[in-house]
RNA sequence: CGGGGCGUAGCGCAGUCUGGUAGCGCGUUCGGUUCGGGACCGAAAGGUCGGAGGUUCAAAUCCUCUCGCCCCGACCA
């Protein structure tokens, strides 16, 4: 492990903010570029273990909403990629292609999906043929890839893992209600679990997904102001029922095309986490993600101390192993985890050792403790959980320490919160706007905007800001009419500018 | 694809200009002393210097070609 002087190997953020970034994920040992696969990484098993908490949470939502799992091939005819005149037009750019396999060139060519309504179009076809086929609700989990000109790890990887929902519905207005029940979904997950507050809106046309009537998303601020597109969820009308010839048969007996939803989020929820929570210690993180919950660190000197302090430690474990923590009505248990660190360590390496990898609590125990019946205690970072070193009588910190980690975990929301609020603002004047977002500076602003993709267009060329999002009600401020931030014409309200990742 | 940088021990680098036995720090291994906030001492292992060709008595170093990676722009979950 890189270590400049013994001393902290990470960044501070204020220093360089993309630097911290990476300097963060090597040192929890969460990935590492793969350097031999361009553009791609190895997600290493603690960062894997993340997006498996991930994983599970959000599948048992899905199913929660009646969603059922499939899974669909990673290599998808070329032809079929042609099929939507829009679809095409944005992922052509970023396909990898197969052209030989078996020792001959093929035929027709595959490309490996980059998202898969196409494919997953094609066996609708097949499989529906009435209303009461319908709703079909399917998610994937799967790796796609996009040849991405510029790659960071977990935003933006050639190869990455996501989940892909696939619904098809006999009504527009179901499909809408499905489109708008999914963005839900993801955006009481990055803030129940991932404690990631986000605004919930729809993307201008010129950010919508490729082949899609509408794309409703969320976006989340990270410590350094840019947005972070976290979630997607589209209406995809019925582009690709014509497209693949999704027909059905409605109560009415005629035929007529499904209506498509789809609806994504990837690995870069892992990058997410890691920006709205860490500081220059290294990584931190919400309990509902993290691997391990409790270091403990024994402390001793002679052989006979060893043996009592980690006869102490492994009870201790036993009994905090044995607390559930499942969220209410999930489908699957989740207990604390503990880990004892025994190895041939002075403590105080140990103690950076966890904090680096963002484990929420850290328990000392030694000689003194076992006399006493005590514990030390020390959280993560500072909250209303605790702070500083704490000194607790053994039984009353395991009676307590399911609620210390539900502290923990809203004071990181409140925390990301409060963060994201004071760089949010809104700007009335193009002056204003270019201080504003000088250099690589960037933060939430609220501003008009004439609703046309020419000024968009302007104000990108200008300053690298995008529209993230045209806000949902209740996610941004009152609408109010007003005059565009750029060009000076009416706007009907203040939609989310924000650099982005 | 345009601009810039870099390939030397597991990691980070020096050495290249001016050719002459391949080095340093961290890590690793072994032994000992340590151990409630990043220990210290001693010993050891570990490299066909990205690849190919050329110049030379001699190439990490000079020349030609080539491969790869990173950063900055245009594209994006």
């Amino acid at each position: 492990m890189a270590d400049k002087g013994g001393k902290s190997a990470i960044t501070p953020r204020e220093q360089d903010y993309p630097q911290w970034y990476q300097d963060v994920i090597r040192e929890a040992d969460l990935a590492e570029p793969a350097k031999v696969v361009k553009g791609c990484m190895v997600i290493k098993p603690y960062g894997y273990a993340i997006w498996e908490k991930i994983q599970r949470n959000l599948d048992g939502r899905f199913k929660d909403t009646g969603h059922v799992n499939a899974y669909f091939p990673l290599l998808v005819p070329q032809s079929f990629i042609t099929k939507e005149a829009e679809h095409v037009e944005g992922f052509a750019p970023e396909l990898a292609v197969v052209t030989h396999a078996g020792g001959e060139q093929l035929e027709e060519p595959y490309v490996i999906r980059p998202t898969s309504e196409t494919i997953i179009g094609h066996f609708f076809a097949k499989w529906i043929s009435s209303h009461r086929d319908l709703p079909m609700l399917v998610n994937q989990w799967a790796n796609v890839m996009r040849w991405e000109l510029r790659t960071r790890m977990f935003l933006r990887t050639t190869e990455f893992l996501w989940q892909e929902g696939h619904t098809a519905h006999a009504s527009h207005a179901e499909a809408r209600e499905e489109v708008e029940r999914m963005l839900h979904v993801y955006g009481d997950f990055a803030r129940d679990v991932m404690a990631m507050p986000v605004i919930r809106g729809i993307k201008t046309d010129s950010e919508r997904f490729a082949g899609a009537v509408e794309t409703w998303c969320i976006e989340a601020m990270m410590q350094d102001g840019k947005a972070l597109q976290a979630g997607t969820s589209h209406d995809l009308g019925q582009n690709f029922g014509k497209a693949f010839d999704v027909k059905y048969q409605t109560e009415e007996g005629v035929l007529d095309y499904v209506w498509q939803t789809s609806w994504g989020v990837s690995t870069r929820l892992v990058g997410g986490v890691i920006m709205a929570h860490s500081d220059d210690g290294g990584l931190v993180l919400p309990p509902q993600l993290a691997p391990i919950h409790v270091a403990i660190i024994p402390i001793y000197k002679s052989d006979e101390q060893r043996e009592s302090v980690m006869a102490a430690a492994n009870a201790l474990k036993e009994r905090l192993s044995a607390i559930d923590i499942s969220p209410p009505r999930a489908r699957w248990r989740d207990f604390i985890t503990v880990e004892i660190d025994d190895r041939d360590l002075r403590p105080g390496a140990k103690f950076y050792h966890w904090e680096r990898r963002g484990v929420p609590i850290r328990i000392e125990l030694g000689p003194k403790d076992l006399e006493k019946g005590q514990v030390c205690v020390k959280m993560r970072i500072p909250t209303a959980a605790g702070e500083g070193k704490e000194f607790l009588a053994t039984d009353a910190f395991i009676d307590g320490v399911q609620a210390r980690l539900a502290t923990y975990q809203s004071e990181l929301l409140r925390l990301a919160q409060a963060r994201q609020e004071a760089k949010t603002i809104h700007l009335d004047t193009w002056d204003e706007f270019l201080k504003t977002f000088e250099g690589d500076s960037s933060l939430f602003a609220w501003c008009h905007w004439d609703g046309t993709a020419q000024t968009e267009a302007e104000i990108k060329a200008a300053t690298k800001v995008t529209i993230r999002c045209v806000p949902l009600p209740g996610q941004g401020p009152e609408p109010e009419p007003g005059v565009c931030i750029k060009s000076g014409k009416p706007s009907k309200q203040r939609v989310l500018m924000a650099k982005a990742y």
